[in-house]
DNA sequence: GCAAGGTC
């Protein structure tokens, strides 16, 4: 029996090979640079038993959803024939060489065992492999095997539990794949052949339309709206100090500020007209920061764009630099969460070589290790971002240097305790006005000290008070200030709604941050750099940012500790901010204002399609279905957009001219 | 010249 065995990268058959094989492998090349064939022995178990086996993968996706070539021009045919126009699944040029490999190896094959990973399109790049395999060899014998991640035992149980291939899964990406061609490109023609004629600055730009671009864009614009239109509220509120002990202890209101002004003057003077103040309830108890949660690709990017100084690109360039090298794991995961097989101590001994955490490393192999906390998100494909081996600073680049550290840091607070405190809250009054103090000691910093992106802020002494005591404040004032406006959206506020409305994948996000900006929709901004004509805060401004800031589903997963804030996320100088131009925001209110039911400009389309594709792998519809429905859909709203093009036109002519 | 998804 000859077993052929195909991985999704070369990564995992090289790991799988060297598992299977028990070390026993030869390596052979292959034309493609980046791929090799691995030949062993395994005994499969039942029914394949015994086999001689060749070990090797593709890179990706192998093929590629085009139109026949007489749909080339963009004038003609009209571009809403490419809804229904034929579409064609060709070798991609650049994978011809990894498709030979695989109909080459199949020839010499009887079975062939698909180790893609475990996700949708894993499923369907099992299946392009499946059929390029099939062109060598039509009576292959075809299995799947399923795995999570690359433990040793893991794979063996997975070799020896084979499953078949998901036709469903296959079935909701070959969906996804055939509308975004379709949609994508007649929106694409429609609106560059179209908004071209304005001419200006339109006559020589390519615009384009994507399920995912479009929806960023949209949440650029909505903030750009919201921060435009906001307007400021006065509001009054009172404060009282008191020093005591050298220490300034600031209470603050419980009806923390009110929007009429003649009230606060009447509490006010209530207030002064009391004189004493009264300690109603001193509290004093155990309080704890969590340690941060495995690392996922999402928070990666958000993390580097806000402490790191780099873009969500580069930092998944240089996070892939340091995947192929060895020295972390796969940089694209959802996973937040160690699978309990893992042999964490390991990695964590692997890092006390380091000058900057090596004793901190140390420390827990002595013994201070703890468990990572488990999330509760698993792509069932790719464990949490951790680092797999040393890598010394010399022989990585700036950026792969920030994000090393940064993986590995990440890792060891995951591997520690979480840091713990001691709360203390006064609540005092002043005749029938209640104030409020809260002070955190910090007793054990454990993770904070390797972890150095976060702070335990607000951590201030209070001075001793007793129940029952009276005191004069200090002083008691009255304070005004004013609402402030949000803030633009910053790189990772931006991957953070795309992350909660499902816009792209964790591999693709910084990818359509990065369109957008190249077609010109949005710039990425300073946020020093702009400029200080909108409501200056004054007085409890951050508060009224929080409230008011990003409605539409914060994608950030709480990070513990009462009492606890992330340092330098906010006011960071250098910290980019993303304002749509003039013609983003022509083309998101163009669309707006031809008021379809279906909105290209919200993330509704792009959930709908998620909705779509869960339902076939489910069962519940099938591809044909959900194509005829979705074209049906998109070419009815491309046929209102050709008819209310005036709308659009004029949206671009208020804005951009 | 146009999409989004893999991966290098």
């Amino acid at each position: 029996m000859r077993v052929l065995c195909v991985a999704e990268k070369p990564s995992i058959a090289k790991a799988v090979a060297g598992h299977l094989s028990g070390g026993q492998v030869q390596i052979h090349p292959t034309p493609e640079k980046y791929i090799k064939n691995y030949a062993f022995d395994y005994d499969f178990g039942r029914p394949w038993g015994r086999c001689q086996v060749t070990m090797t993968s593709v890179l990706g996706h192998i093929t590629a959803a085009v139109f026949p070539p007489e749909y080339k021009k963009w004038d003609y045919p009209p571009p809403e024939r490419l809804f229904d126009a034929p579409v064609n699944i060709i070798i991609s040029e650049d994978k011809k060489k990894v498709a030979d490999n695989i109909e080459n190896q199949a020839r010499y094959a009887n079975a062939l065992c698909i180790w893609t990973d475990c996700d949708r399109e894993g499923e369907h790049i099992g299946y392009e492999i499946c059929e390029v395999a099939k062109k060598g060899n039509r009576t292959l014998d075809i299995k799947r095997a399923r795995f999570s991640n690359i433990e040793r035992a893991h794979i063996m149980n997975a070799s020896r539990t084979l499953i078949n291939l998901d036709q469903k899964q296959v079935n909701a990406v070959a969906s996804r794949i055939e509308l975004d061609l379709r949609i994508g490109y007649a929106f694409s023609r429609f609106l560059t052949t179209n908004l071209r004629t304005l001419g200006g600055p339109l006559a020589n730009l390519t615009m384009s339309y994507g399920s995912c671009q479009f929806p960023t864009l949209g949440f650029v614009v909505d903030r750009y709206f919201r921060v435009r239109n906001f307007k400021p509220e006065p509001f009054w509120s009172i404060k009282v100090m008191h020093k005591r002990e050298g220490i300034d202890v600031h209470f603050s209101w419980s009806r923390n500020r009110l929007f009429d002004r003649a009230s606060v003057v009447i509490l006010y003077e209530r207030c002064l007209a009391a004189k004493m103040a009264k300690v109603v309830k001193v509290q004093e108890k155990p309080t704890k920061k969590w340690k941060p949660l495995p690392l996922t690709t999402v928070e990666l990017q958000k993390m580097a764009t806000i402490f790191l100084r780099m873009t969500g690109q580069q930092a998944m360039e240089a996070a892939e630099n340091l995947y192929n090298k060895g020295f972390i794991s796969y940089p694209r995961t959802e996973t937040d969460r160690f699978d309990s097989g893992m042999n964490l101590r390991a990695l964590v001994q692997k890092q006390t070589q380091s000058e900057a955490w090596g004793q901190f490393a140390q420390n827990l192999a002595n013994g201070g290790f703890q468990q990572p906390r488990q999330g509760r998100n698993d792509d069932k494909a790719h464990p949490p971002i951790h680092p797999i081996t040393y890598a010394a600073p010399s022989v990585l680049n700036e950026r792969e240097k920030k994000i090393y550290e940064f993986v590995v840091r990440r890792f060891l607070a995951c591997c520690s305790e979480d840091a713990k405190g001691v709360a203390t809250d006064v609540d005092i009054l002043l005749g029938e006005e209640s104030f409020h103090a809260h002070g955190v000691v910090v007793l054990e910093r454990n993770y904070l000290d390797v972890y150095v992106y976060e702070k335990w802020t607000g951590s201030v002494q209070l001075p001793k008070f007793t129940v029952g005591e009276l005191f004069e404040p200090t002083e008691a004032i009255m304070t005004d200030g004013k609402t402030a406006p949000p803030n633009y959206l910053t790189e990772a506020d931006l991957i953070a709604l795309m992350d909660a409305n499902g816009i792209g994948t964790d591999a693709t996000m910084a990818e359509h941050i990065q369109k957008i900006q190249d077609r010109e929709y949005v710039q990425a901004v300073p946020r020093s750099a702009r400029s200080a004509d909108d409501g200056e805060d004054e007085e409890e401004a951050p508060a009224a940012r929080r409230g008011r800031g990003g409605r539409g589903g914060r994608g950030g997963r709480g990070r513990g500790g009462r009492g606890g804030s992330t340092a330098g996320g906010r006011g960071g100088g250098g910290v980019k901010e993303f304002i749509p131009t003039k013609l983003g925001v022509a083309l998101i209110e163009g669309f707006d204002r031809m008021n379809f039911e279906t909105s290209l400009g919200k993330p509704f389309l792009r959930k709908e399609m998620e909705l779509k594709m869960k339902a076939i792998c489910e069962g519940r519809t099938t591809k044909e279905t959900v194509l005829n429905e979705s074209i049906q859909q998109y070419r009815h709203v491309y046929m209102q957009s050709q008819q209310k093009l005036n709308v659009l036109k004029a949206a671009c002519r208020q804005y951009i001219f």
